[in-house]
DNA sequence: AGATATAGTTATTGTCAATAACCATTGACC
DNA sequence: GGTCAATGGTTATTGACAATAACTATATCT
């Protein structure tokens, strides 16, 4: 048996010193985000779905017809990147890319009914996933948590 | 001009739709988790020194004769990823490996003086750049932030 | 028309970390 | 005391992922 299994929550082990680790917040920030990464693949059901591929579908959703460079630009992807995740979800025929008529260098990215269906499910899972991430917190706290970060990641 | 630069840091734009993405608590982590880590290596000075190897510098200088083994579970890492870290402070001469008299299978780590001249200057710019992250709220506010986010990581 | 920029894909590369396989040492148990 | 499993560590191999570079096609600017 292997001493660290893959996709584990890391555990806190007080038994430890963590030095100046426990007052930074970047710390934290990093443990908290691990452990809502590996339970994502978990809670969607698929392990092939990660929370950047749910982000790109999500996105598209809220965006019929948007274009590639556009999801990497939000995203903070390269191009590249952006054809690799938009190449998963054509492949599991999930988006369809549409030749634009004005600009035909560019596709508008548009999802198809499986995808439509595949994005509600996906909804829900993922919302069910983070309440349950957040359950020790309290209405209250989670929305002061949610606007603490934002303020962060926003500025 | 590439489209995006490499480790620069992701805006909100406010010009797309995000989808239920603003009301995840998992989404807000990972962007703010991005946006300190894209940050960390010029912090520091060196990019080279990533969050993690930092955290591995600072536990050994936290708990000295610690073994690899401890430092793997602590942070929910493989052996091989404790090993490569290590070997990446003994180069710099930042740590050195002692054998144990009562166990000679493992070694105990420990910081040499390099290690805590270098631990030092890290502790003070990795405090400074954690500060930087998080100029928008007040002492308050951070204090909270912390308290919630040790809660979800914690259990 | 010619130069430059943009959208997208493909090819190549590099980093990182995990698993598997291995060595040495220890501990358990008969 | 001897075998066998467990533990700490390293090395070898593999795989995932994303970035840069290079390329095609189209659009824009002058």
């Amino acid at each position: 048996m292997a001493a660290t299994e893959r996709n584990d929550p890391i555990l806190f082990d007080s038994s430890y010193s963590y030095g100046q680790l426990t007052s930074l917040t970047g710390f934290a920030l990093r443990r908290a985000s691990l452990l809502d990464f590996s339970k994502f693949g978990d809670s969607v059901g698929d392990r092939a779905i990660t929370p950047l591929r749910y982000s790109l579908l999500e996105l598209v959703g809220a965006n019929p017809g948007l274009q590639q460079v556009a999801l990497a630009k939000i995203l903070g992807l390269s191009k590249p990147a952006a054809t690799l995740g938009m190449d998963f979800w054509e492949k599991r025929n999930c988006i369809s890319r549409r030749k634009d008529r004005d600009d035909r260098r560019s596709y508008g990215i548009y999802l198809t009914e499986t995808g439509e269906a595949t994005l509600a499910r996906l909804r829900d899972d993922v919302r069910r996933h983070d309440d349950e991430l957040t359950t020790c917190l309290s209405d209250e706290e989670l929305l002061q948590l949610r606007t603490l970060l934002r303020r962060i990641y926003s500025g």
